[in-house]
DNA sequence: TATAATGGCTAACGGAAATTAGCCAAGCAA
DNA sequence: TTGCTTGGCTAATTTCCGTTAGCCATTATA
């Protein structure tokens, strides 16, 4: 994308811009800071805050497949139909071989991030006794992967959405059937 | 990348290249199709022969746990090392949304073709009574995502390949665990 | 041996894109 | 009112890069 592409959008001639920003990487990274901002706010507003430790129990032992369903299902609408952070996300897939910095962000962002949050869940749904034991890691793998996978394919293929939408759903009751446990009377 | 870099790596100046090729795009075409034929081997050569139907079912009653790490790690190691193969995959990945055909290469060589062949062999492993009755396509989704997932991870970060791969086996290990089963005595 | 093809080189061209120079109108402050 | 800052504009500059022109040595071929 040109400097000039970019006045164009904003209404007004690219010399202009540089009133503005000193270059075009300095836009560049205006928008980086502001859309990290956004997603982080976002992120924040869904996640179901994980205690320090295990007092709070009966949340996790609450937890059905339709909260997962819906979770996923407003993570994944919200990542492809915000435009400043689907954009984002394919920025920054495609910039993630450039430097240390943006492999690490991309990795932390799309990956660890997501992945730890699911880990301690689980973790706290099997201490909850509702969840087979099995190393957490390894089962926010196995259930985030898929969910990630498939929401590249929705940005490489935004007409198959609801197709993929119903694979993911598929994805995560099987993921519930398999783990979940009911919880042992008390 | 510029012609001039291309020609400094096979040590010529950048107009001697004209010599050989029409153009830049000439030269990616060249890559590409050479790409392709080596990675068509490669894949060949490690899969599993999925006969039309169902004769052929004492080969996949023999398959273990051991056999499918072999495989990925074999899949993995070459797909990380193998110079042509690596840089064309971060290649389609940086550009898999500048055209509707990069698009569906990416998505057809990284991720259908793949699951394709796993959920060829996970319905075939079920006909023959030694993996569990779920749908073969969710079955590939959960076995591949993870592995295509730990592969963008050494991609960004080799350093990690080590402590990646141990992740990766450790997956395999449990999807094998959850989803084997001894085969009913005749 | 004559000559044609091959594949290297330098120099130069042409276009695209980022940036700078410098002008000017509008609004605000002294 | 006067003058300064802001933010727009056009025109020009610079840089980079793909590509072409045209020269020359080597090598294979008739």
């Amino acid at each position: 994308m040109s400097v000039e592409q970019i006045a164009d959008a904003v209404g007004i001639k690219a010399p202009s811009l540089y009133k503005h920003y000193k270059g075009k990487q300095d836009i560049f990274d205006a928008i980086f800071e502001e859309t990290a901002k956004r997603y982080g706010e976002f992120t924040d507003s869904i996640s179901v805050h994980l205690g320090d430790s295990g007092q709070d129990l009966a949340v996790f032992r609450a937890i059905t497949a339709d909260a997962l369903v819906e979770k996923v299902r407003s993570l994944i609408a919200y990542s492809l139909h915000d435009e400043f952070v689907s954009q984002f996300r394919r920025m920054v897939t495609i910039e993630q071989f450039r430097s240390p910095e943006l492999s690490a962000l991309y990795s932390q962002r799309y990956v660890a991030q997501i992945q730890q949050y699911h880990e301690g869940l689980f973790q706290r749904m099997i201490a909850a006794g509702v969840m087979r034991r099995e190393n957490p890691e390894l089962l926010a793998l196995m259930y985030d992967a898929p969910i990630l996978l498939l929401l590249g394919e929705c940005d490489r293929h935004p007409e198959k959405e609801n197709e993929i939408m119903d694979t993911l759903e598929k994805h995560v009751r099987l993921f519930y059937r398999l783990f979940h446990e009911e919880p042992a009377e008390e």
